[in-house]
DNA sequence: GATGAATGAGATTTCATTCAT
DNA sequence: TATGAATGAAATCTCATTCAT
């Protein structure tokens, strides 16, 4: 028997959300997928039971991806200043590093089918791990996890996908991180 | 019979953002909408040149719907602390009265297809006229007009959206609150 | 709008009946029924909810017509040789007749997914009404109406779709009528 | 290793009727097959060169099981009245006790693709071995072979079919047993 | 012999849109 | 204006079969 190509699934992966990125949910068909792929629609089939699970099979492996990414970045020395600035800074990069899966996991977000399948705040575990950590040592202000989530991560993505509207996107990313780094320091 | 027409109108969008709400972009066919509005399919043609123009319209309906509900809520005597509360809770309890058409609107913009057919910025010149008076008055602080939509109204968005996860969706709320108060006030 | 064509409706009956009894129920596709009725297969979901309720539909309709075929050739001054007779002959002669239509009833009793959706006994009620007059006039013995279904109508079917296997079907179908005279009458 | 293979075509088989039996020969594809049986789908194409012959030579297998079931349950020291007897209600107990293959052979029978690969009466000659002999020693009246299969197996079949409808369908059998008695006993 | 992967062909069904009234 | 009928195009998915090991 031929053995399973896992390049294939990636190629499948790597089709079905450039697709989604150019012609959103609606554009990105079985079909087109595989053609993009560079295989016949059937196999497709051999991958995923069917498209609702394959979208929802990559949405949660991709929304997990940012923050482990982030995760990556941090260490525990860092001053109470440079932990907000980098994880600013490493969720703006990282949309504009990976503006299709971002856009991709965006959207997935915001279909009511989907959203049941990735629950966002799950995503944050790793990032949390230190932020506890420097609210434990008062350099962060206890306030709770959701809070935090809310002030921190969807205002840069805001920016981020409304970079093209502003004059100087970089300024406006700097403005953001000493207004957080005002409201979560002590 | 101009007020018939209007009415029957208005029963399409609100079966199309009734149907996008339910099962997202891709469930709210032309059928389905014209079924749900109690009209034959063609009737939709009648008021709308395809479905594409039509999903935009709305969009561009809805979209500034919003900041109008809080720009009459509005009024330059309050208190820059009663100013913020106002803004969270009214984007707040905004999301939660107007479910239908907030999700849809949300849906919309993350739709690579539909985004170039409302700049999101462009919504707020009603809410901005009272800040800008309340930055004048050095009781706001005096950050960019990005920034503070960025941290005013993406937070609240998204504990809106996430309120099924929290245990208490209010005292997040509460908490918000009293950050962005910090943060923006002198 | 356009008025719906009945004529339309009854060229996709005919073509269904007919390719099932070329190809059977596997070799009826919508696309080929379509093709052959001069349709669209669209058009087909015009008239039926899905193929299943087509197959279902049709089925009801056509397993009721040979009885009432049959009913309108007796009458209660028949002697009870001439009734016996007559049935037999005349379900013999529908099924010549009407080949098609009577090999896709066939087909449908014997599939599971459809026999529920006609009870082969309910269609008699027309030819039993005459049944039961013969049997209170003492000229048809009185055995139970499933009893009588059994031998009258399921031996002529028999033989009638193994008649080209026969040297001579008419003899013996002249051979069962005697069979069945000799038993059922006093 | 023999037996294992045996074992696997039989796994095969089951797997086929049983489907069948659920779900028509529509559903029985390949695909459902071997996972019943627990094989890989080319698995079958070593067993059988395509569908349409393992259905063809499964059904022909099948086709004549029930009579020599029948077969063996005779023997010329019995009654007349006896042989019908057990006849019938082997005929009966026979669909009873063996559902699924009862149902598939009765669809292959109607299937207009499969009708020619078995011709039902070439099936009954065990049991006209014995038909015959009674036939000579004037205990059954000499009626043609082909009238005696379709009084004898259709009605009983159709009893069998239809059980679920009746109140107590072992009374129907015992007055169809009368009945045939009567008309086939001097 | 046995198999899981792979697929072209085709299945059923839905889509957005137009037609004819 | 309003509509149900009609449809070409395309959607998702399944099929019987073959391939490569």
């Amino acid at each position: 028997m031929r053995i399973k190509d896992n390049e294939k699934q990636e190629r499948i992966k790597d089709a079905m959300i450039s697709l989604i990125l150019k012609e959103g949910i609606n554009g990105a068909s079985v079909a087109k997928i595989a053609k993009q792929a560079g295989v016949s629609p059937a196999t497709i089939y051999v991958y995923y039971e069917n498209k609702e699970e394959m979208l929802a099979e990559v949405f949660n492996e991709y929304a997990r991806k940012p923050v482990s990414y982030l995760g990556g970045m941090l260490y525990p020395s860092m001053s109470g200043s440079e932990l907000i600035e980098c994880l600013i800074k490493g969720a703006y990069s990282y949309a504009l590093e990976n503006e299709k899966e971002f856009s991709f996991v965006d959207q997935c977000y915001s279909c009511p089918t989907l959203q049941e399948s990735v629950k966002e705040n799950d995503c944050y575990n790793e990032v949390f791990d230190v932020i506890h950590d420097f609210q434990k040592r008062r350099i962060i202000r206890s306030y709770s996890d959701p809070s935090i989530i809310a002030v921190l991560f969807a205002p840069v993505k805001f920016i981020a996908m409304n970079r093209n509207s502003y004059a100087d996107p970089q300024a406006e990313l700097d403005e953001l991180i000493k207004m957080l780094q005002d409201m979560l320091l002590y």
